[in-house]
RNA sequence: GGCCCCUUAGCCAAGUGGUAAGGCAGUGGAUUGCAAAUCCGCCAUCCCCGGUUCGAAUCCGGGAGGGGCCUCCA
């Protein structure tokens, strides 16, 4: 099987191949940080988390870096308005970013470099652009002259001629074409700058994605990430600045995520339908909203909405009922499992023949252009062969050999999976909160008076008595229900859980 | 005006030439004292029209509807 990428440059799948056997550096656009994080912001960190999972589950050495743009002039707007400095507001907004990440179980990145911290490396490059002719100083500004770049557009299939026409932007005086872009920004009195050959200013929005991949990752990158909304001018601008600058390639796949939808329109700070993490987390775990966003070709826009959340947490909670089944059956933590690659896994006897093809499926999907959606239903598939072959074997009654340690290595397969998609990192927060001692102990105590009446009235031989008791034990378990407990009967004994 | 993309059941969503994954909802059954949970079954011919092909949701042409970018945006 081989790995399969969309490439934008190309507009077609291709086969991965990075310029390096067996390793992958891999650059993705991070925020800029002026804002709390909305939910639109973590589309692309947990795509590529996965897309970092994946490639490291084949067995890549994955080198994953995303920037902190911490200087630019929303910073300088916000930061005037909250009475605080750019510094201190973008700290404050990166510990905010971090702690999304954190949340929604994006734990790949390796380097979160900062654009105020690579301002040397954006002049140098600066320079040697407008050595070679492809950029010019004018009053302070450095811009980059897209009339000398033949190839520009080539990303977005873009003309510089067609912009010309269309161009709905203020052309500044100062650009000799209006397609040009600024590399830097001479600043004015009480902006934030930084010295320069070309007086003292802040980079412009390019610049810095340039200097920072090419520092960490090399003049050609094997994936360069980002929201669809990126690739013009943003995306564009830097692969011409860069290509520019080397001569080299700048990436060799550029892959672009689809954007989030509230209802027909995309979700953004400049639509103002934004839902900002923090408030979303006090309604939906962390791993609903993961899981939402995975449930869909990252390619595609995804269709977010409250329904859409509370319709996807009703699914998932057939898996945590799962875990909890296992936990009955084995005595051990899923979430505690040991991750082991799935091909490792030796599985024989009857259930191998349900799960084999359902691995292969698996990674066919993930190979197919990181196919998510359809590894998630294949997911569920898994969920239901182990179901069945739980009840087909008897397991919560019986826990014989060798279908114990036969369902064990298939619980293996669903722990691989899910640990490739970032999935199932931790106890729904009803497990964990709720259960303490005297609840336990209340409940055990109901539970068990109630068992007490069931098993009288099964033994009594009287219609009307046993219709009595039954009566008794429904209304202790309607009673529950009003409370929002269920309870469930099952053949080794009555559980009970919330929901 | 230019450049991209999308349209699959009530809803969400895989599938890009060989006869429609999965989830939610609904529904019939097994199981249960009754439920819950679990399992089994049912539930679409793929926006419309035309073409290519032995064969198309999948390719081509036209139409309708929707979205993104061209300005900051993940």
């Amino acid at each position: 099987m081989t790995l399969r990428v969309y490439n934008t440059l190309t507009r077609q799948k291709e086969d991965f191949k990075p310029k390096q056997p067996g390793k992958v550096g891999m650059y993705v656009c991070g925020p800029t940080v002026y804002k709390p994080s909305h939910i639109g912001h973590m589309v692309g960190p947990v795509i590529f988390d996965t897309v970092k999972r994946y490639l490291t589950y084949l067995g890549y050495q994955v080198t994953w870096v995303v920037n902190i743009t911490d200087v630019d002039d929303k910073l300088i707007v916000r930061s005037k308005e909250l009475n605080t400095t750019v510094k201190q507001l973008a700290e404050q907004m990166t510990a905010d970013y971090l702690d999304c990440l954190k949340q929604l179980n994006v734990t790949g990145i390796d380097l979160m470099p900062k654009a105020t911290e690579h301002i040397p490396q954006m002049i140098e490059i600066m320079q040697g652009l407008i050595d070679k002719g492809y950029a010019y100083p004018a009053g302070g500004d450095v811009y980059f002259d897209v009339t000398r770049d033949e190839d520009y557009g080539k990303l977005c299939n873009r003309d510089p001629e067609q912009l010309e026409a269309g161009a709905r932007i203020e052309v500044s005086a100062k650009k000799r074409s209006p397609g040009d872009f600024a590399l830097w920004k001479g600043s004015k009195p009480g902006e934030p700058a930084w010295d320069s050959p070309w007086g003292p200013g802040r980079p412009g929005w390019h610049i810095e994605c340039s200097a920072m991949s090419m520092k960490y990752l090399g003049q050609t990158l094997d994936i360069h990430g980002g929201g669809l909304d990126l690739q013009f001018p943003h995306h564009e601008n830097e692969l011409a600045q860069s290509e520019s600058y080397t001569g080299q390639p700048f990436a060799n796949y550029w892959m672009h995520n689809g954007l989030l939808k509230m209802g027909q329109a995309k979700m953004a700070g400049s639509v103002g339908n934004v839902v900002n993490i923090a408030d979303l987390l006090q309604r939906h775990s962390a791993e609903t909203v993961r899981f939402l966003l995975l449930n869909t070709h990252y390619r595609s826009p995804i269709e977010y909405s409250e329904e859409r959340l509370a319709e996807v947490k009703r699914s998932l909670d057939s898996f945590h009922r799962f875990f909890e089944r296992f936990a009955r059956i084995t005595g051990q933590n899923f979430l505690a499992l040991p991750v082991r690659k799935s091909d490792e896994l030796k599985l024989s006897g009857p259930l191998q023949e349900s799960v084999s093809p359902l691995q292969r499926r698996f990674l066919e999907c993930m190979d197919d252009d990181f196919n998510t959606g359809g590894a998630v239903g294949v997911l569920f598939e898994l969920l239901t062969v182990l179901n069945r072959f739980a009840d087909t074997a008897k397991l919560e009654a019986e826990k014989t050999e060798p279908a114990l340690t036969e369902f064990i290595n298939g619980v293996l397969v669903l722990r691989s999976f899910s640990e490739i998609l970032g999935l199932f990192w931790q106890a729904q927060a009803q497990e964990a909160g709720g259960n303490t001692q005297l609840v336990n102990g209340l409940m055990q105590l109901l539970i068990d008076l109630r068992a007490e009446i069931r098993t009288e009235a099964k033994g009594v031989a009287d219609k009307a008595q046993k219709g009595k008791l039954f009566a008794l034990t429904d209304k202790i378990r309607a009673r529950l229900a009003e409370l929002g407990v269920t309870l469930e009967d099952r053949p080794g004994g009555t559980g009970w859980r919330l929901g």
